[in-house]
DNA sequence: TAATAAAGTAAGTGAAAGCTTACATTTTAT
DNA sequence: ATAAAATGTAAGCTTTCACTTACTTTATTA
């Protein structure tokens, strides 16, 4: 009788772009325009697919970790590099840190938590993070430290890494270097520390 | 033959409070009108005391660097505590962590890194911060990673320490333990690790 | 005390941004 | 074919914001 909708794979279409928009700009500089014309749709267009810019920034934080995630996923399952789970992630992040702007869209939303809904993302965000790097560190034998706080010390490396990165505080092979000594740190025993 | 001017003093009056409303807003939120405000004057006087809005932000990062690292000054000649140098800040950072909401200031400041005045002053910011937690993890006797690594996990700790508890990810005494247990980690030699 | 510049008041301006509306076009099911 | 709902176009509306302007008052010093 009528035209079915198209809304959902559309949205899963622009999703990428505007996670990319969003981790340029920010959460407050990036305009509704703006998303437009990147999409190569008129603004109605979004505020049909989503009921506010709100909204569509909730989507981009759900749609990177889960592509985080997934990446992950990928890397354990595909069987090169180290054996060791931990290792081959640490290997994997210490190179590729920060490339997609990640981390941007999680500073953006920092400054917007007394949002309920934004910080609720971020805590689902953050909690689902620090599990699956729990998750990989148990897949070690033994530890020095407690499984959660060195998930949480990998984390905050991760996190100043990025930042290091978009400063160029420290050049690539160094940051590189860095990350993967203090990343051994605090997953090893005490004997490779 | 005329009046002597005391801007000086004035900004030096009102920075404290603009440093209060972008920790609490952010860059883009803070509005002119606001600053102004809460400031308890006309927003044209703040025009008189900085050129533009973004002036504003220069000087509260400017200014927040500069009074953390009088407090740490203080901490490091107040004679009590451990008498270790690192453990003493570890010691206090670990319970005061994120107190004045500087790290948020550092967060807007990074989704604005494309501009090039914000960058040099967050690049300044880190440099110095990171030579002064190298300075003081040298007065150890021995350690367990090279210095400036150490260092960088260490200002990697204190971020994701302030995003904990900035969303609560973990009650107040916890988060202690990890700063803490973490820190000891990376600033320790083998053995406590 | 009178000239002068700083400090303060109040209103306004132009541009941008989030969101809406009115309307034309296309696609599907009956 | 045609009704109905989805998709697309284009313009506009309202609010907000960074910044300005015109003017009055206050304090200083010569």
């Amino acid at each position: 009788m009528a035209r079915p909708s198209q809304a959902e794979q559309q949205s899963r279409k622009l999703l990428p772009i505007v996670c990319e928009v969003f981790s340029e700009l920010g959460y407050r500089r990036t305009t509704t325009a703006e998303l437009a014309q990147r999409c190569a749709v008129r603004e109605n267009i979004l505020y049909r697919l989503w009921p506010d810019k709100k909204a569509m920034f909730l989507a981009a934080i759900d749609d990177i970790f889960r592509s985080r995630a997934e990446m992950w996923r990928e890397i354990l399952t595909n069987h090169s590099g180290p054996a060791n789970a931990v290792e081959r992630i640490i290997e994997y992040e210490s190179k590729h840190q920060g490339e997609f702007g990640f981390y941007r869209i999680i500073f953006t939303a920092l400054t917007e938590t007394d949002d309920d809904d934004i910080r609720a993302a971020l805590v689902g965000m953050y909690r689902s993070f620090h599990k699956l790097v729990c998750e990989q560190i148990e897949t070690q034998e033994e530890v020095g430290l407690p499984t959660e706080m060195a998930a949480w010390g990998l984390l905050g490396l991760a996190t100043i890494s990025n930042i290091i990165r978009e400063l160029k505080l420290l050049p690539p092979r160094q940051r590189e270097k860095m990350f993967a000594a203090v990343a051994k740190c605090l997953v090893s025993t005490s004997s490779t520390c």
